[in-house]
DNA sequence: GTGGTCTAGACCACT
DNA sequence: GTGGTCTAGACCACG
């Protein structure tokens, strides 16, 4: 099977990157109680000490914080969550425009292309990228 | 000085985003002779078996050719090179679109927000985003 | 003492092939784990960047893998092992049988100097080659 | 183009061997004028100075003569020309059996498959391989 | 001069 | 402990 994790990335960013989506789009609500590393450990297949440095980053970023004897809880700082989201989109974004123009595409270009892959219509078609 | 390479990323992968941009932008062309492994290793101040790892990984990726005792060549085959572009930019593309749908964000949201950052005009400002 | 290694040939591919081999010869299963770097390093008295570029070739080619901190692994992918014997055995006989037709023997002569040469019976002495 | 040359051999030897094997198929016969070094190297599309060698190590090895001025010659000694041709054949044969049988394959095996190989009948199918 | 290989030794991040 | 990367310096065969 193939493996889930990236082998250029260190898996414990990567873990840290799936929680912070559960976290952004809702599925893990502010407060909500986080899985313990044990159980996380067993349904990604990881070694549990990957998992514990994934969660440590996490509240050293404080997006999630650990209450002794009862778990890890998402932060309830809402504004700490629309920040991450502003965050994780601001470095797609011009990670992607950058990338986008080092390769010879200019303004109007990229966003038709842009256009075309989130709502293919009859006027675009693939040939276009 | 700012060390022009980045800490993330291997150092002979980024020697390798050079050339690749490079030749994409048209700046060697297919045939052109690249610089000899001992000419880069002087002119990015970085160690001669470092750029020669570069060197055989695009030899790998049939981006460029050696011809014994004569240097290396840009690959003659244009279509491996368009190529190139097209994936790059495919890569680029569905990093970009997947990563906005998974924090939430849809179709014209995605539009928009590129269009914003391309070509900041008087109703789109970055703090939009 | 004799050097265990050719000179024609690079060694981090001779040790390449040492490591087919035993995957093809079953002493190495899908699976298993492959002594680390240092281990072969120390055992086949060769520095550790040798070893490591062989197995990093072999990664290449989808025989071995590596999981991050835990070393590296034979592929389980059983089909690419049988497919390396074939292919091997595919390159060793059209290798031999075209270098014999282009030497100008044919068909049934090139079979009976096989057979000679594998099971030396009471018709056939070496001289006959 | 596809090179005509294989890249872990070099290119010198690889002319040594075409020209041997012209002299042992019969193509140059005893006594014959070899090309010169620059039709030779017209017409391989290679620099002069490596046909040179090639054919200087021919020369060591008593398989061509040069006459002073007038260019050079296969050897008229027809022994040294089948005894060229045994140990192609040698090494050969040696090289494809000991590859076979490490890969695990014994006697009456590698005569059938290169029985298979050398006249595909009807009793034979490539899946014997 | 060119690439290719090898050694030695070091540092690092990950598990 | 494991692999991954980098540096430094050396040697070699090839063209």
């Amino acid at each position: 099977m193939a493996d889930q994790f990236d082998n250029h990335l260190p898996i414990y960013m990567q873990i840290m990157d799936l929680i912070k989506k559960d976290i952004i789009s809702g599925q893990l609500m502010p407060g909500d109680k986080i899985p313990s590393v044990r159980e996380l450990a067993a349904e990604l297949q990881i070694n549990p000490n990957t998992i514990q440095r994934a969660l440590q980053e996490l509240e050293r970023e404080e997006i999630v914080e650990s209450k002794r004897g009862m778990g890890r809880y998402v932060t309830g700082d809402q504004a700490k969550i629309t920040g991450l989201k502003k965050e994780k989109a601001g470095e797609l974004l011009s990670r992607f425009v950058q990338g986008m123009q080092e390769l010879g595409f200019h303004g109007a270009d990229i966003v038709s292309i842009v256009a075309g892959a989130v709502q293919p219509g009859p006027l675009n078609d693939k040939e276009g990228l």
